[in-house]
DNA sequence: CTATGTTAGTTGCACAGTAGCACTAATGTT
DNA sequence: AACATTAGTGCTACTGTGCAACTAACATAG
């Protein structure tokens, strides 16, 4: 119980102690090996926590120089892989005694989308290691540092479960792509198999991308190629993909 | 640019600036008057930060007594209303330099719905006001404090998307209630009327609800009282209500 | 005791969107 | 010219919803 007390000493000089806070990025992309997340190797200098272990990008908030959380994320973002037009979504927060062994600690977390070609993969300033790894098999086995894997998977939960319903995986192609092309990134994420037909449909009728002048060529049919109608929201479909039942 | 040069001075003391850490909480339940949102006045004191205006109750993170962010929440759900088993989700965070007079800050906000019944309004330890809003009228005109105005919209929007999906409503309501009842708080945060069969196959279907032993009684047809088949986790139906044309 | 008003709950039909699958179309290769 | 391969379309069955009419069960007024 509170006394109704003043309590102007706390409140009028805010030097009163403050969680740590942070702003962690999730990014993804669709490699040969299906969906991918970028991790940085923690520096192995024992002080540090985690040594050596692998970490989703992140870092403190630097009040002098970030405006905001948002901002913070996108230099982070393109810190890491050099990409400064991502999709960029917040996924939620993290905070808590224990998550970070140097105290409180609150950690802002955004996940973002890029196409594989655009990602350049730049080392950190304290020459961590930067990679991409599988979301299915080799993060489980990573041991990430902090919560980190519980943020993942949160963050793949999110991805997927949005999938279903959105034009999030358009964010995982080039400007220009086909129909095709476009359907396999729902399928690399959703992991398992679209009806064709539906998907067209679905796809051309909600206004989500637009054809261009040009075809994609190679060894057989020419396709379609078509850029998103407004890059800058993502579509909502009216409803879900149903379950092909075999 | 950054030189890779080492920073151990910053990392190494953890005494660098820290944002000012907050959580809030928007509180929504049903009123006669539809929708409502809770509000507290903050105190007349010239020294605090929008004296006397409504805001979201909130406040700063405690790090010696909150466990993590959710508790935090909860505490201060408990603190102004007295319930302490509400529907709670995490909102998002809202952080920068501008959105508190008081410098660079960060706020962890989350929703939390109630049935109206529950609720015993409790003036808070500064003697603040405390009362319910209808989210559609007097909201727009009470100049909220900070960028609560921004934060109220964003959780009106995400509770108006969930609910063509999920079972939310019906945290809306006690322990025990009718189809009719729950239809009712579907139709009150959608603001518009629902097909009545079209709902009953839809809700009955998803397994959302379990009949309960009882009727509710009263001038006409007695009504089957239903409970929520599991409470702690909210259901997603696979589709959307259709917009009834005309 | 019956008629009436009101809300609970059901039934049947029309419509819309998707799954499933078969079909046609257009290219390079053999 | 036949074939393999991928692009793209057309058709049917099914499912869930919108819509509207129907039946069911109570309290109350006369």
């Amino acid at each position: 119980m509170k006394k109704p007390a003043k309590q102007l000493l706390k409140k009028d000089r805010m030097d009163f102690p403050r969680p740590l806070t942070t702003v962690d990025v999730v990014i993804f992309t669709v490699l040969e090996s299906g969906l991918n997340v970028l991790l940085v190797q923690r520096p192995e200098d024992p002080n540090e926590p985690y040594p050596g272990g692998w970490a989703l990008p992140g870092g403190f908030v630097d009040i002098e120089n970030d405006q905001d959380l948002e901002s913070c994320a996108r230099r982070k973002l393109k810190e890491k892989t050099g990409v400064d037009t991502p999709y960029l979504e917040q996924l939620g927060s993290w905070g808590g005694t224990t998550r970070d062994p140097r105290g409180w600690s609150a950690t802002h977390v955004y996940f973002a989308l890029i196409p594989a070609q655009d990602a350049v993969l730049q080392k950190g300033a304290n020459a961590q290691d930067v990679a991409w790894f599988p979301v299915n098999q080799s993060v489980a086995k990573a041991k990430l540092a902090f919560d980190h894997l519980e943020i993942l998977q949160a963050a793949i939960s999110r991805l997927r479960n949005k999938v279903e319903y959105t034009s999030l995986p358009a964010y995982l192609l080039p400007e220009k792509f086909t129909l095709s092309e476009l359907q396999h990134m729902y399928e690399v994420v959703m992991e398992r198999p679209i009806e064709k037909s539906a998907f067209r449909t679905r796809v051309l009728s909600s206004n989500l991308v637009t054809p261009i002048q040009g075809m994609r060529e190679g060894p057989n049919r020419p396709a379609q190629l078509y850029r998103l109608t407004d890059p800058n929201r993502p579509v909502f479909f009216p409803r879900t993909f149903k379950q092909k039942q075999k």
